[in-house]
RNA sequence: GCUGGCGUGGCGCAAUUGGUAGCGCACCUGUCUUGUAAACAGGCGGUUAGGGGUUCGAGUCCCCUCGCCAGCUCCA
């Protein structure tokens, strides 16, 4: 008889026989794939020690998904070899709603290769094989893996920092020992390896058909330009075909939200091929609710105590020099036009411009906080492969704004900044977003282009960082993404596909009151540098338009909506009525619109919903006689004879509250 | 910028192995107009992104440029 341990499951304590192995413990519970034992994720093929506290991990916890999804990954990639079987294996990691792995072959995938693929696949999943983890050297894996140069070069990276030496490379290899999954078949016979530091689904089989290949694309290995390309290949899997299916749906949905697709639907804005890549032009409709936001952040600015100031879209490239912006990004502004004998440039920043304004005249510290504030037309060369309908463009305008301080009133005002920020994107009905602090490489190839003292960056970094946290939003540091100048907090949203976005930034600058000389005269009669904080509150405001089109799937709050009201009379003889009923909303500042054109009632109300128009108000007989008009919501729902005054009040309330109806 | 995929009237799409461009919506004209997502009829509109090549013949094949899409890299 063998000998009894006992172990800890799921919070009872069980005496098992030795050599028990962690699935042996949820036999029958198909929905666990993996083990918690002692924290750490095991196989279930782990055997457990007398002690163990064993957690089961199920496949529809955010633990279990990835090991599903990781276990995809190897099939994938097993697929691969055994099509072309001169492919080197990179990385395979789980991500977000799926999984990626990288590989190196001759031809790159074709859309055609990826149904091959995944008929390949199909049949590796159905064998029913097995994960069998085995612990190597590293001298017995080189050996192995003498055909998979990507793997070698992981081996020699093993340790705690693998991820930070490729984002991914953690999932191959661990902190820990060395290991090695082989897919084993039923007959016992060994299927294919791959070096991994698992852990992976018992079988293949629990994968089932509820898996996707999504598309391929190269990536570099380890992430660095300089490195070559592999190619990826995307992929998703899920608990069942349901589960699937719900999320290609998702991903259905989010294009119909596409930015870009309804604002050529709602007659919004276009990107002509005439001007060129990354260049937009705003229909009306579209230049409506830039206008609105324009209006409302202006506003919002002078509330704020900023002074609107204006300032050109070229300057001489000197400027750029004394800025320090030119040395850094001269390869992403436009290149400079020569005119009698000086380079002009076209501006990218409009900071370097406020600070011309500061340095107009002597400032007293009486004057600060110094806020000056404008819509900047900047244009930026932004490489090809990334310009993106709004949310990634060569010429844009920036609410950008400049608070001049005293060191001492810095935290305050920053505090104040963010407030603004929070506030305006609340006003704007934002929610899906979260604050990334951007802070310096210490270290690093990038560390030197970061200017300024370690004591001015540690002093800004931590004035950011107070505020940030104060906020009680998630706040994700961003180590490196700081502008050579100072670090910046910023708000990052998401799109319709889950890229996300950045939006409203704060920088805390004191090296550009030091370039350009900056001063005021304090109290004491000394001459003191002022410290300049950057904000944007939309940022680009073509960027923000974008986001909230798709944030609204163009069904916008009243009062950005580019028609407000539209007029559907039940028949030509009911327009004249309805007629006066909208002009009484045009005077009070109302969008509205008439439809007098000769289709029939069904029509234009078939057109009144697709126009996503927030109030529909109709007019029949029966609503002319009562002096009433009649509510067509965008849901369909309807409030019929309403007085044309309280009509009125209803659309004029929910404008002046910014609600969404 | 890199890799791959794409580019047909304003929009969405079609065009067997290369054989001489069609459809729906929109638009225009006419008839019509009474209660909640499409009245009917007729019509206009394309040197198939641009340029070059192969061919008797190119939307279909090849090359270059421009643009778009996805991912990677980048993002003051």
């Amino acid at each position: 008889m063998s000998a009894q341990i006992t172990v800890t499951v799921a919070g009872s304590e069980r005496a098992v026989a030795e050599q028990t192995t962690a699935g042996e413990l949820f036999e029958g519970d198909r929905a666990v794939v993996v083990a918690r034992v002692n924290g750490q994720l095991r196989d279930l093929f782990h055997a457990l020690a007398d002690g163990d506290v064993v957690e089961p991990v199920t496949v529809d916890s955010e633990d279990g998904l990835a090991v599903l999804r990781h276990s995809t990954a190897h099939v994938l990639a097993q697929a691969v070899q055994s099509l072309h079987a001169d492919a080197k294996l990179g990385i395979g990691p789980p991500i977000r709603d799926g999984f990626y792995y990288d590989f190196d072959v001759e031809t790159p995938f074709h859309p055609d290769d990826l149904k091959a693929l995944e008929k390949a696949m199909q049949k590796i999943i159905n064998e029913g094989q097995t994960f069998e983890r085995r612990v190597v050297t590293d001298a017995d894996a080189l050996v192995e893996l003498k055909d998979e140069p990507y793997k070698c070069e992981l081996v020699g990276l093993k340790g705690g920092n693998a991820d930070e030496a490729a984002e991914g490379a953690g999932v191959e290899v661990g902190a820990g020992e060395l290991t090695i999954y082989d897919n084993i078949r039923r007959d016992g016979t060994r299927a294919w390896g791959d070096l991994c530091r698992g852990p992976h689904i018992p079988s293949t089989k629990l994968i089932g058909n509820a898996f996707k290949l999504m598309r391929s694309a190269a990536a570099y290995w380890r992430g660095s330009e300089k490195n070559p390309q592999l190619q990826r290949v995307y992929g998703t899997a899920w608990p069942t075909k349901d589960e699937l299916k719900a999320y290609l749906d998702r991903l259905a949905e989010a294009e119909r939200r596409d930015h870009r697709r309804i604002g050529a639907e709602m007659d919004l804005f276009s990107f002509p091929d005439e001007l060129g890549s990354g260049l937009v032009v705003f229909h009306p409709k579209g230049g409506v609710i830039k206008r609105e936001m324009e209006d409302y952040v202006r506003r919002r600015h002078i509330e704020e105590g900023f002074s609107y100031v204006g300032t050109p879209h070229i300057s001489k490239e000197a400027l750029f020099h004394t800025s320090g912006h030119l040395p850094y990004y001269a390869d992403t502004m436009f290149p400079p036009m020569e005119l009698e004998g000086a380079k002009y440039q076209l501006k990218a920043m409009s900071c370097p411009m406020h600070n011309l304004i500061y340095q107009s005249r002597g400032r007293s510290y009486r004057e600060l906080p110094l806020r000056l504030f404008e819509f900047g037309g900047v244009y930026r060369y932004e490489k090809s492969g990334v310009v993106h309908g709004l949310t990634r463009v060569r010429g844009m305008t920036q609410d950008d704004s400049h608070s001049y301080v005293t060191a001492e009133q810095a935290p305050a005002e920053i505090k104040h900044l963010l407030d603004f920020v929070l506030g305006l994107l609340g006003d704007f009905g934002l929610d899906d977003f979260y604050l990334e602090l951007s802070t310096r490489d210490t270290e690093g190839e990038k560390s030197s282009k970061f200017i300024g003292s370690d004591e001015q960056w540690e002093a800004a970094t931590k004035v950011l960082e107070e505020v940030a946290t104060a906020s009680g939003l998630e706040l994700v540091p961003d180590p490196g993404g700081a502008a050579f100048y100072g670090p910046k907090i910023s708000v990052q949203a998401r799109d319709a596909i889950g890229r996300t976005w950045q939006m409203s930034t704060i920088q805390y600058d004191f090296n550009q009151p030091e370039r350009f000389g900056l001063e005021y005269q304090a109290a004491d009669g000394s001459r003191q540098q002022p410290v300049m904080i950057h904000s944007a509150k939309f940022g680009s405001i073509e960027r923000f338009l974008g986001v909230l089109v798709e944030h609204y799937a163009g069904a916008f709050p009243v009062w950005l909506a580019p028609v407000q009201a539209l007029g559907v009379p039940v028949a030509e003889d009911y327009a004249d009525y309805l007629g006066e009923v909208l002009d009484r909303l045009k005077r009070k500042g109302v969008r509205v619109e008439l439809d007098a054109s000769d289709d029939r009632f069904p029509k234009k109300i078939r057109n009144a919903s697709k126009s996503k128009v927030p109030f529909t108000l109709i007019a029949g007989e029966d609503d002319r006689a009562a002096g009433a008009v009649s509510f067509r919501y965008r849901d369909g729902s309807q409030k019929n004879g309403v007085p044309v005054d309280d009509a009125i009040s209803e659309i004029l309330a929910a404008i002046e509250s910014r609600a969404q109806v």
